[in-house]
DNA sequence: GCAAAAGTGTTGTGTCTACACCCATGT
DNA sequence: ACATGGGTGTAGACACAACACTTTTGC
């Protein structure tokens, strides 16, 4: 599945099924594993057809998926993926292929809904103690476009006062010295920021139970 | 795999193989999936022939593994699962399985060794954020035992002043009213503790970034 | 000057670590 | 009494949320 914050929403990328089982209705998009590929490489393939890879920032496993019921016909398994793409790309995606707000589905096919809002909840956790943000935001961003993709992201309001203060303190972001211009409406222009790193970081190791000894040394 | 705190150490339930490849090497046990059986069905069949399966106190899927040169003949992919078994069960074990300490592993088959350590770091990172301890420890305990338990699977010292305060603090450990008789050598007998549910829960849901508002109120 | 947007200062709260101290038992 | 192990009190560090206030722009 493939997530992208779009006008102030997160979204999931879904394809509408020409063919039984689930004609019509919408589902994931993904297909067959090929003989000596990974799974990683097999649903990079699949979405290559309705997503440029290169705009997909962050690809993570999610949950293999086995109950028989799961699928009408054929008994099938599925692994399924989360895959981000930054919101100032705008893939040109098939015909069959449309973006929907995951806080208003469609009826899915399969268990696509229960991957769908698994993986909305693996972003909304990761968020909170990864530098998974990253996958979410252009290369430069102020704060406050910081905020609203946070608080789409994470479905209630972020503050930006905090939202900078944590992710400087943590080192996730650092500034570009460079200023936005101010829109036709006046406003202080603001500062642009960018993600330290473009890789998956853990930047709230352990909530408690840390191992004990004088404070980690800061590195500068 | 299955992990259970054993001699104060964390250790992993190895089969040594019989047959090629890896014939001697040792293995985490499992098997392949039969024709309708999901992958939790699978891997509790597989590990019956080698733990009674009431001794599980907890099973949860890790990671789905692809790649083809993982196995050297025929292409496999293979779906690692994690058990924890409670410290005070004893399984009785065919004589073609030993328990292994994570921190000494032998030479393993295949990509065993990155799923065991897998495994221990999934571990360790639950017994941070949930109250994942219940499926290491006995049904009831001391408070000097169960920091043994954290400390063993965390791999270093727990203090039992601030684990038992994390842990009623957070209602996940309740008292039992009860004592635990003192040793040969004296000390004050400690209380006797339980956790206070044997399934999963998330107990430090989100470490920053929470949704805004006044504090959640206290549910008594 | 005024509205709009961005950023900083500051206070209060809650959670955690560390450590000193007190309690209950056996010999 | 003293050793051994269990438990409590308390202080300090830290991270975070909330909110007031200041800064910088367009009109």
């Amino acid at each position: 599945m493939v997530l992208q914050v779009r006008a102030g929403e997160l979204q999931v990328l879904l394809w509408q099924r020409a063919q039984e089982p689930f004609a019509d209705s919408w589902a994931l998009p993904g297909g067959y594993l090929e003989p000596g590929e990974t799974l990683e490489q097999s649903i990079r393939r699949h979405l290559a057809e309705k997503v440029d890879v290169r705009e997909l920032a962050h690809l993570e496993q999610l949950e293999t998926r086995s109950e028989p019921e799961r699928t009408p016909d054929e008994w099938q398994l599925a692994t399924a993926y989360l895959g981000l793409v930054p919101s100032d790309a705008d893939p040109r995606v098939p015909d069959d292929t449309e973006w929907h707000p995951v806080d208003a589905l469609p009826p899915l096919a399969f268990d696509h809904e229960s991957i769908a809002l698994a993986g909305r909840e693996r972003l909304r956790a990761k968020l909170s103690y990864t530098n998974i943000g990253f996958a979410l935001a252009p290369g430069e961003f102020t704060i406050s476009e910081l905020r609203d993709l946070y608080g789409a992201a994470l479905g209630h309001d972020v503050s930006a006062t905090n939202l900078q203060r944590v992710l400087l303190r943590r080192r996730v972001l650092e500034s570009t010295g460079r200023l936005r211009a101010p829109g036709p409406t006046g406003g202080r222009p603001g500062a642009l920021f960018r993600f330290r790193t473009h890789a998956l970081e853990v930047t709230d190791q352990f909530a408690v139970l840390r191992p004990p000894g004088p404070a980690r040394a800061f590195v500068a």
